[in-house]
DNA sequence: CTGTTAGCGCTTTCAC
DNA sequence: GTGAAAGCGCTAACAG
């Protein structure tokens, strides 16, 4: 149908709902009714109006629209760091869920910088319904006094006690005591922990894990690290020189890292050492030995932030908490410490 | 500052520009104009006015402005899956750059089908100046008919001979040339290419780099593969099956699958077999081998997109394509096959 | 069932 | 240098 006028030329203004009213011979109010279906418009003129809006390429203004609804049927995200794929992950969560519903997705990289965090929400709030935010590394009290100047905030892996914020995040308790009680289990009495960022709530969550299952048969020395995988990779020498069994990394990212580390090294995994990650990324079945770690279905953590979102009324109020809960997942880059011979588990969980 | 009501409680309705008038003593005009700086206001209503923007927490409303002006500043950017750290990374510097000059990003995510491209561009479209498409799948016919529907379409990864669509394109035929140029170097003879996605305009690209260096001294065995990990995990096989020497993957992701399986099979890389892949991504080199592979800058990819968005004017003119030259990153997942003493190089180019 | 009218929040002439 | 008024494109009241 040779409709569009193809590729050269100069662009046509864009018809506006007047344009098809006049080439459909009826007032744009019927025109926005055929559209909307808002009230029922008779079949005749109905088909007119199809054909024009067809004819002109018609789509209605956006701008004009949110002026008059008041909303904007987009959502906003902000994360600290697309480049990782947790994130780009739970981005894409976020996006499939609300392509679905009919809303656009705005996106904001904070670049991982705390103090960005706040300015990138309060932009996008303008442009969005609601604004679902990834990690937050912001302050408690920051964070509130955003919540405030946000209409429909939803955290992403940040529960906050005293507010009212609704959120959607992954027991790392949970994880983390899974992973001990896995460690504990080969025979591990040391193990290194590779600690993440310390302004981040899931690492402080991972720090009352540790501090529960610290004890007299279970050694936590802890390594300050980060969360990337060049500082899982730096930080794999002062782990080793713990003379830890185990090594806890803060996540995937960072034990892959140290993986490659060992690797070069020559410390070989698990035989001399055990290594552990979590969330579970694409990449950690991937490698050699295959990373025993906690999986997070981060896609669903999007989602599931999505129907936060949805359900958190624009009127602010509901405020529920979702919690996910991850499973542990044992592969190759655990087993009993040398000269232990508890009985090495070869039943893998993956899959 | 106890400015914002914290937390709890119903939000106040946003503020307009009526409600700081008001408070101001002034009227809409001169708020706009202390606002925008179109035209100059004398100092003390100006104080007052901003003084009242603070009080208010007052923001305009751009769906108001965008009515007005036209234009929407946002930019969107449409890929074939978040989950793939290409294209997350292509976005991210997308994004960055918009983020720079105060403009928007909305992103798409087409599920790799290409069916959906059109429709979530032209979607898109109604929300943003422009379109940033991302190695879109679609027929070359309907990419011309959708850059006549679009305002400012740019390509990544795609150049259109006919049409004069900018586009920032990867060099692939170089690329694939110096993979294979240094494949025979090493000495083989024999190379198996895992192909990508029949659709994709990069793995045409490759085809015709392949028909050029393919030879007597250089035998090209295709196997059908992918673009994910998991294809090239289930492709290993067949490749192995031709009795090639070296494997050449579509792509760094294809290529880790690929690993993975030999790792599985107790296939030694590079000693039994040599592997390439294509893009380095940040996993290629925390895999052991490290992957012999083409490097690429993504995020300048973005970035250089998004120049191109800003250079083509409003009116459609301009059309140039940027193509990037990627260069061989040597590293350990690529030596002399067996037999053939070639001097093998240990200068590892990374880094 | 359909057309006319008013107005969403903002910017920008046009007068003063 | 400032205010009044018109209008961006659309939809929701109102008439008819």
């Amino acid at each position: 149908m040779g409709t569009a006028q193809t590729g050269t030329g100069a662009r046509p203004p864009r018809a506006t709902i007047i344009d098809v009213a006049r080439e459909a011979g009826v007032s744009p109010a019927t025109v926005s009714r055929v559209l909307t279906g808002s009230k029922p418009v008779s079949a005749e003129p109905e088909q007119r109006v199809r054909a024009a809006v067809a004819r002109l390429g018609y789509r209605p203004n956006p701008a004009a629209q949110g002026l008059l609804r008041g909303t904007t049927s987009a959502v906003g995200v902000v994360v600290p760091d697309l480049s990782n794929p947790y994130f780009a992950e739970v981005l894409k969560g976020v996006t499939n869920a609300a392509q679905h519903a009919d809303f656009r997705t705005l996106v904001a990289d904070t670049g991982e910088k705390a103090g960005a965090e706040r300015d990138a929400a309060l932009e996008l709030s303008r442009w969005a319904d609601g604004i679902v935010l990834c990690s937050p590394r912001m302050s408690q009290w920051e964070l509130t006094e955003l919540a405030a100047a946000v209409p429909r905030l939803v955290c992403v892996n940040r529960r906050s006690r005293g507010t009212r914020i609704p959120a959607v995040a992954v027991d790392f308790e949970a994880g983390v005591a899974s992973i001990c009680r896995h460690l504990r289990e080969l025979g591990h009495r040391r193990v290194a922990y590779l600690r993440g960022p310390a302004r981040a709530w899931s690492e402080r969550a991972r720090q009352r894990a540790l501090r529960a299952a610290g004890g007299p048969d279970l050694e936590i020395v802890q390594i300050p690290c980060g969360s990337s995988s060049v500082d899982g990779h730096s930080a794999a020498d002062a782990a080793l020189a713990t003379g830890a069994t185990a090594i806890m990394a803060f996540s995937d990212y960072v034990a892959l890292g140290a993986l490659a580390r060992f690797d070069e090294l020559g410390v070989s995994v698990p035989e001399e050492i055990s290594l552990t990650g979590f969330d579970d990324i694409a990449l950690s079945r991937l490698v050699s030995p295959r990373l025993t770690t906690v999986t997070v279905n981060k896609q669903d953590l999007g989602l599931r932030a999505w129907q936060l979102f949805v359900d958190t009324g624009a009127d602010g109020i509901a405020g529920s908490v979702v919690e996910v809960t991850p499973e542990l997942v044992v592969r190759g880059s655990t087993a009993a410490p040398a000269g232990v011979t508890s009985p090495r588990r070869e039943t893998v969980h993956d899959r």
